[in-house]
RNA sequence: GUGGAUGUAGCUCAGUGGUAGAGCCCCGGAUUGUGGCUCCGGUGGUCGUGGGUUCGAUCCCCAUCAUCCACCCCA
């Protein structure tokens, strides 16, 4: 055992049983995808370091710890990358996807982080990124909203997830904010934690996210970010607001819901669910309209979201949400008995194959008793076995045993077995 | 990164200071070529890993790795 090479901690393989329930999640993502008129885009996994720096902010707990950075061969800073946004940032200004348009793109993958992994929460995890650019309006935030609230209505998920809103304002209205907190906080700094008196200097916000009981009067007391919003904002929000309701989304507003990425301002959502413990998020986005600006583009903004495919995964399990029609099926498993009954099946079988498009067909390989193949088509979950022996080699006939209903057994000419097939299928 | 719990067969779990068991799974047989039920038999474990205490450790102690829970963070 200790000489036997594990898996990185924090990073899962994914197993055959598994992988049927992510096939459908993507599925379903492709679909809605297309139904909104988003277009996917594919980026590298490695990154320059700088690209996030910049990006998601330096005091960030992302950057600060959390980021797996090493030098490459050539001594370059590089990273795996924590996230999506950044990436798509670059990628679309490299590409010209910015220059005087807009921009629907989607996006899936591995991101890392080096946190200590809980159920929910792993060192490489997948996200699901949807991001819009070049448009100033709430509209594509609510679209954004809409989108994703499709998605939790086709999965069954939407009695089970809420929506929690909030807006940080322009920068500028948000650094006043920050300026009126941290005069709070320096007013009942003897009520403050270790931890908040740390972020009382990098991240004053994240102080009200804070569980802390001890806590919970003084938070209460604190400025809003609300009552500081700047006019455009609050007419922005409150325009987000108004057609949300217009479409019949509920929310729940959070004054206290910021985002662990420097680059949002304006409007941040998260979908929540309690269903899964302490790793609740489930989606979670918002606006950034300084970032491209950030790294090296003209002013545009941007919206965007990400879904933690795990967590919407364990919360599908958990909720026993994963439709029957998502597991593979087998239609047909082929037995073969003898060694010249065997070499004809495999010819068969591909004849069938391509006799049958839409059958799923599956070969018996590796001999054995007559018995214990049909032992095998029966855990293969087949609906019915085909018996090829020496007696069938040599009539020409072909069985068909049904291994799911009370049913004869058939006897089929070799040349009318396709169309028998064909016939029997249909049927279901 | 902090605190706590757990780690025994492929899976779910019993168990004891004298080097291990059940159920399920898998394989074979009862039924020379016919699954699901039943019965019988079998494969499979350096008891997470490395040290220590002991005549002797799967059990006690320490360390380490992994998983889970909470904090933290976030998707």
């Amino acid at each position: 055992m200790s000489n036997k090479i594990q898996a990185i901690r924090g990073m899962n393989d994914l197993l055959p049983e598994q992988s049927p329930v992510w096939q459908y999640f993507e599925r379903q993502i492709q679909h809605l995808m297309q139904r909104y008129g988003y277009s996917e885009i594919r980026m590298p996994i490695i990154e320059q370091t700088a690209l996030f720096k910049r990006s998601i902010g330096e005091v960030t707990d992302i950057v600060e710890k959390e980021m797996y950075t090493f030098d490459d061969r050539n001594g370059d800073s590089l990273t795996l990358r924590p996230e999506g946004t950044a990436s798509c940032v670059r990628a679309a200004l490299e590409n010209g996807l910015l220059y005087n348009q807009t921009q629907r793109l989607w996006y899936q993958g591995p991101m890392f982080r080096h946190e200590r992994p809980q159920k929910g929460r792993y060192r490489q995890f997948h996200q699901v990124g949807v991001e819009a650019y070049g448009m100033y309006g709430p509209d594509i935030d609510v679209e954004m909203i809409l989108l994703s609230a499709r998605l939790w209505e086709a999965l069954g998920l939407m009695p089970h997830v809420q929506l929690e809103l909030n807006s940080l304002g322009s920068n500028e209205a948000r650094a006043a904010y920050r300026d009126a907190l941290v005069a709070h906080f320096e007013a009942h700094s003897d009520v403050l934690d270790e931890d908040s008196r740390r972020r009382l200097s990098t991240n004053p916000l994240r102080i009200l996210d804070s569980k802390n009981p001890d806590m919970a009067a003084m938070l209460a007391d604190a400025p809003r970010l609300m009552d500081h919003l700047d006019e455009e904002s609050r007419v922005h929000f409150a325009e987000l607001t108004a057609m949300l309701e217009a479409a019949g989304i509920d929310y729940v507003i959070n004054p206290r819901l910021v985002r662990g990425l420097d680059y949002y301002s304006r409007t941040v959502f998260e979908w929540t669910t309690q269903a899964l413990g302490s790793q609740g998020t489930v989606c979670a986005g918002g606006r950034y309209d300084g970032l491209v600006e950030q790294l090296g583009g003209k002013p545009t903004p941007g919206v965007g979201f990400a879904m933690g495919v795990e967590r919407l995964i364990l919360l599908l399990e958990t909720l026993d949400l994963i439709p029957e029609a998502a597991r593979p099926r087998t239609d047909v498993y082929l037995t073969a008995m003898g060694d010249a009954a065997s070499r004809e099946a495999m010819l068969l079988g591909e004849r069938l194959r391509d006799a049958v498009p839409g059958m799923h067909l599956q070969l018996h390989c590796g001999g054995g008793s007559f018995k214990s193949q049909i032992k095998k088509a029966d855990k293969s979950g087949a609906r019915m076995a085909l018996l090829l022996g020496e007696d069938e080699l040599a009539s020409g006939q072909v069985g068909i045993k049904f291994l799911r209903e009370d049913r004869d057994q058939e006897s089929v000419a070799l040349d009318a077995l396709a169309a028998r097939l064909k016939t029997l299928l249909a049927e279901a």
